[in-house]
RNA sequence: GGGGCGGUAGCUCAGCCGGUCAGAGCAUCGGACUCAUAAUCCGUGGGUCGUGGGUUCAAGUCCCACCCGCCCUACCA
């Protein structure tokens, strides 16, 4: 499976919106790699965006230098949030990048065309309106421009788009999200600009081909990412021949990768991905998560103050498969302190503690399995809640399985069987739940693992309440 | 304006093709237990399933209209 997020701007820091994105991506990664399938997890950033000039600007450092530090942060998060992401695309600074969109660029040119173009242009959307103000309430104002770019000629390509989606070649998730893709294509597609003028982008981005006076529109260069990273080597591999191509993504930015990105590839004469799921958005508080406020939504500040466990944990377990989610500090410390500490975390040290009590440390044989869980579908559904729910069921049939067998009343024999059949479902639950939280499952593993258990400790203490922390 | 998605117990939400679908978790209350991180397990209470119609032997579950929230898209002067 090839998977990929999107590259993120470096304008900012990055927030827990895509902190969501990336642990759902690694998830999906960790599941398929432990299945033994062939995987490459690729996420990176988006340099080549006119925000980043002008916050560059708005900062007085020189965008090279904005964009290396904020490209970093985000690289980061590989150690943060314990991502296990293969290949990590910068696109400005990747020379494998800028050629494959030039190639891109020159395959697709039978279908672009000059054309002078007038309107009014949002920076923050990085793109083009009617009428203003901008929708999402950027507050810089819309620009006018008026200039000619290269055109590409997508209205070519609704009937095969439509086609496409339809029949299931290209599979969007959810099928909402799929609806809404169809009705759009279906309403008439028009020709889209795909260039700039390289002045007003101040000479920042990809020169288009043989065009000295244009650069590349950000979002072509962005979409091409997918696949000028596997330029050289990887390419057959991962997009001829690899049967999953995955993309993951929020809702604003659908459009681009399940239409632009598919006519642009159609026209190219390339594979085409195939599958799209798109996440929802992540709140603060009941309030949007805006990029340049930390606040609570700071992945880095919440991994530093929970947990990396706690954090991930969150994001799997509450985040419903469609529709936005609040976050609150009270909410994943709820979620931490009942799930992990109450009920990962005591049930793994209550059986390492009654098998130290009763056999002296020595794990007896495995006997009965206690639950089969089946995470596979949940995730082929992109359902992360329910496949975390699925993992869970082990922790709450465990602690069920206690109670009915009570070790400290067994016989010897009977205390080897039921504490037999419990560090077996401990293992066990260590080896699902890795991908969600590598961490932990780990620490789990250890806890539960060889001949003889260690000295049993607590795996997960509580967590102090939102606030009282320093 | 067009399209889409939500509106189910105090809170967060499951409920696919209509007939144990009126549920789960948390919170509340009661009980059990003592291996464990004042953890765990069992049970109770609580909802006219947004509103009003319709189809059907039977509707949260299908159809229509409307109200509320959100998303995408487009703007008729």
């Amino acid at each position: 499976m090839y998977i990929t997020t999107t590259i993120a701007y470096v304008n900012a820091r990055p927030h827990l919106g895509y902190a969501l994105e990336l642990v759902q991506a690694d998830v999906l990664a960790r599941h398929h790699r432990r299945r033994g399938e062939p995987v490459r997890f690729q996420t990176g950033t988006d340099d080549n965006s006119l925000k980043s000039v002008l916050a560059a600007e708005a900062e007085g450092v020189p965008v090279r230098e904005l964009v290396d530090r904020n490209a970093a942060a985000f690289e980061g998060l590989r150690e943060t949030l314990d991502l296990s992401f293969d290949s990590f695309v910068r696109t400005s600074a990747q020379p494998r990048h800028r050629a494959g969109v030039e190639r891109i660029w020159q395959a697709v040119g039978h279908d672009l065309y000059r054309r002078h173009y007038e309107g009014l242009y949002c920076v923050g959307c990085e793109q083009f309106y009617p009428q203003g103000p901008c929708p999402d309430g950027h507050a810089a104002p819309l620009q006018h421009v008026s200039e000619e770019n290269w055109f590409f000629r997508l209205s070519t390509y609704q009937d095969a788009l439509s086609d496409l989606i339809r029949s299931g070649r290209l599979r969007i998730e959810p099928a909402a999200r799929r609806n809404e893709v169809l009705a759009f294509v279906e309403a008439g597609l028009e020709d889209i600009s795909v260039s700039r003028s390289a002045a007003r982008a101040r000479g920042w981005g990809i020169p288009v081909p043989g065009d000295p006076s244009q650069v590349v529109y950000v979002w072509w260069d962005a979409l091409a990412n997918y696949i000028t990273a596997l330029e050289g080597g990887d390419y057959d591999r991962w997009w001829v021949d690899e049967p999953r191509k995955v993309h993951v993504m929020g809702k604003g930015v659908i459009r681009f990768h399940a239409v632009y990105w598919p006519a642009m590839l159609l026209s190219a004469g390339e594979p085409l991905p195939t599958e799209i799921f798109v996440h929802d958005y992540v709140t603060a508080g009941g309030r949007k998560i805006s990029k340049s406020a930390g606040g609570g939504a700071d992945p880095v500040a919440l991994v530093d103050a929970y947990g990396v466990d706690a954090v991930r944990w969150w994001l799997l377990r509450e985040v419903p498969r469609v529709g936005d989610v609040d976050f609150t500090e009270e909410r994943l410390v709820a979620r931490a302190d009942e799930d992990l500490a109450n009920g990962l975390g005591n049930l793994v040290n209550r059986v390492a503690t009654m098998v130290h009590r009763f056999l002296d440390g020595h794990v007896p044989p495995a006997g009965e399995r206690l639950v089969e869980v089946r995470v596979d579908e949940a995730l082929d559904a992109f359902d992360f809640r329910r496949a975390a729910g699925e993992v869970w069921r082990i922790v709450e049939e465990a602690n069920r399985y206690v109670e009915r067998t009570r070790p400290w009343k067994q016989s010897r024999a009977g205390q080897e069987a039921s504490l037999g059949t419990l560090v077996a479902a401990c293992r066990e639950l260590a080896v699902h739940l890795e991908p969600f939280l590598p961490t932990a499952a780990a620490r789990v593993a250890a806890a539960v693992g060889g001949e003889r258990l260690p000295r049993p400790e607590p795996l997960f203490g509580r967590l102090a309440p939102a606030g009282a922390h320093g």
